[in-house]
DNA sequence: CTCACATAAG
């Protein structure tokens, strides 16, 4: 404990951060004060906490149960003593319930700078923080997405000697994991005398929240091996991270755990479930699951419409999403994300132009940049640029790099090369480190082959230091995961593999299959470009799921970013010449491909 | 009066 503490102790030291000090805004202070019920006066030293007690209080239960419970609450009085007087430290202790009571529940209301307010002016009146004062704070700074706040709250708690407390603890590894700052997570549980379940799940939903689902699921084993059994939250959480990290049979199996241990119920368990299998490629059984569901919730159905959507079966996703209405369901800011999503996918304009209508003036939900960036992507793949454009036009809402970039992704389709120099160039003033605009453009150059100016781009990102994720795909055979990148020779069967890469050209070519050189991004001879395609890692692993997946059951690959249309004709013939399911899930959706035919239509 | 969960395109 000590070698952090001094850590944090010194860089408080030398920092002297203020953060304590951050005050509520214009639109909390407002929000708060009109939930005040009655006129009563400024609060006088005596009783300072009461007046934000009751705001705090208000917000959350708006009206009858504050007189109905007054008499039994924790702010009212203090109990006199028999003979009719009330020591100051029994004062104190109250005035300090009163204090954390209102930073619970100004924490819990989402006012986190009134709560850190508070906190402020209960340390003026001479009172400190105790073990339940600093998790609503710790929570707040969080959710505040302040790293100084949650340091300087951590240095707090150990010169108050809180650390101990298994509660407070939990709250400081969970701040940091909430603000991505997994090492500092880490490090607090690792000198924790004893763990908990929440210190794990804590821990387990930083990594999540980081990207690294594979070491979220290593703290699952961890939990267990460290004697903590898992809880519904745990269960829930690790579902997600099998999602994330495509681990399809490892999720099966913690869903098995969970059955035996009667955690099905829970909805939260349930959500997840049906999204780590619909993300899988499991389709089927994420409807089982949804079905035995006892409950549902909005959370529910969502997640059933992107599973569907993103498994190629847009229409399906607008029959649920009917299905949910009439079910008395009401769809949030999510749930429309993934309805435009689906109609995007499945090429149905109308209904989307009428579900992004039907957002605003039914539910009252306001567009944000990311129903934008699908209506973008909707109409950019039916050809209609100009509407799109008209239609970011008008809005008034403040559109992000993420609309522009789904405007690069229509121009990708329509190969128009001037406007996607523009929007490159607008997105580079937003995020110069964002890979996505060049490679980009250096796809569309490649198709128009401009092979100077992509020569120009590739220049342009090592000069700015910036470099594209390197493809990769992925085959899980008996719990095993087998990685390839373009033209890797690193497995043990590499020689096994090429063999049947060349073996699978030949077949398919027999069948009209043609390459298309296009989709090859080096300025190489002809030759070479088809070579470059034909080992592409999604057909190493396709080869691979050949020879190593039992004949019956389907090839699930994964690749990182998106198939390319070359491989994606190849391996739609390969699973009709050699008579296998091919499941391919890239970066944007689930490719099903059988008998020659692919679920994407075509279409991603 | 305190801590952990599930849905999201590119």
């Amino acid at each position: 404990m000590l070698a952090t503490a001094c850590r944090i102790l010194a860089t408080h030291q030398r920092t002297r951060p203020t953060p304590l000090r951050i005050l509520p805004t214009a639109e909390e202070d407002a929000s708060a004060t009109v939930c005040i019920r009655s006129g009563t006066g400024a609060s006088d030293g005596a009783a300072p906490a009461q007046e934000d007690v009751r705001r705090a209080r208000s917000i959350e239960t708006p009206s009858p149960c504050l007189t109905a419970d007054a008499h039994v609450s924790p702010w009212s009085p203090p109990p006199s003593d028999s003979t009719g007087t009330t020591t100051t430290t029994r004062r104190r202790r109250w005035r300090l319930v009163s204090y954390n009571a209102a930073i619970s529940r100004c924490s819990r209301a989402g006012l986190y700078r009134r709560a850190l307010a508070l906190f402020h002016e209960m340390r003026g009146h001479g009172l400190r923080a105790d073990e339940y004062t600093l998790p609503p704070l710790l929570n707040s700074a969080a959710l505040l997405r302040s790293p100084p706040a949650a340091r300087a709250l951590h240095a707090l708690l150990l010169r108050a000697g809180l650390a101990s407390h298994l509660h407070v603890a939990n709250a400081l590894v969970d701040a940091y994991a909430k603000l991505a700052r997994p090492a500092a997570a880490r490090a607090v549980l690792d000198e924790m005398p004893r763990r908990d379940v929440v210190t794990w799940t804590s821990l387990l939903t930083g990594l999540a929240r980081a990207g690294d689902h594979g070491a979220a699921v290593r703290v699952y084993h961890e939990m267990a091996a460290d004697g903590v059994d898992p809880d519904e939250f745990a269960v829930a959480a690790v579902l997600s991270s099998c999602a994330g990290s495509t681990m399809l049979d490892l999720g099966r199996s913690v869903h098995a755990a969970a059955a035996r241990r009667g955690f099905e119920p829970f909805l939260s368990v349930g959500n997840s479930l049906v999204s780590m299998y619909a993300k899988t490629g499991a389709l089927r059984d994420a409807r089982t699951v949804f079905d035995a569901m006892p409950a549902r919730c909005t959370i529910t159905w969502t997640a059933m419409i992107v599973g569907h959507a993103q498994n190629g079966r847009g229409r399906q996703s607008l029959d649920i999403y009917t299905d949910m209405v009439r079910s008395g369901c009401r769809p949030d800011y999510v749930t429309f994300i993934g309805l435009l999503f689906a109609c995007s996918h499945a090429g149905l304009v109308d209904a989307g132009r009428a579900h992004f209508r039907s957002m605003v003036n039914d539910y009252g939900i306001a567009p944000g940049p990311d129903h934008y960036a699908c209506m973008v992507d909707l109409l950019g793949r039916a050809g209609r640029l100009e509407e799109a454009m008209d239609m970011l036009n008008r809005s008034s809402t403040e559109l992000d790099a993420t609309v522009w970039k789904a405007l690069l992704g229509a121009c990708r389709v329509h190969r128009n090369v001037e406007l996607a120099e523009r929007l490159a160039e607008m997105v580079w003033r937003l995020d110069p480190t964002d890979a996505v605009p060049y490679v980009m453009l250096s796809n569309l150059y490649s198709r128009a082959r401009r092979w100077g100016d992509v020569a120009r781009i590739r220049a342009l990102m090592k000069s700015r230091g910036i470099s594209k994720e390197p493809g990769c795909s992925w085959v899980g055979v008996n719990g095993v995961t087998h990685l390839f990148h373009v033209e890797d020779h690193g497995h043990p069967r590499a020689a096994e593999i090429f063999r049947k890469v060349e073996e699978m050209t030949e077949r398919i070519r027999a069948e009209g299959y043609v390459p298309d050189t296009d989709w090859a991004l080096q300025d190489e001879a002809p030759e070479g470009r088809e070579k470059a395609l034909a080992y592409h890692s999604e057909r190493l692993a396709v080869a691979f799921g050949l020879l190593a997946v039992p004949v019956a059951a389907p090839i699930r690959v994964f690749k990182n970013l998106r198939v390319c249309g070359d491989c994606h004709a190849a391996i739609k013939m390969v699973a009709k010449v050699y008579g296998r399911e091919i499941i391919l899930r890239d970066a944007n959706c689930f490719h099903h491909m059988k008998d020659g035919a692919c679920s994407c239509g075509d279409y991603w």
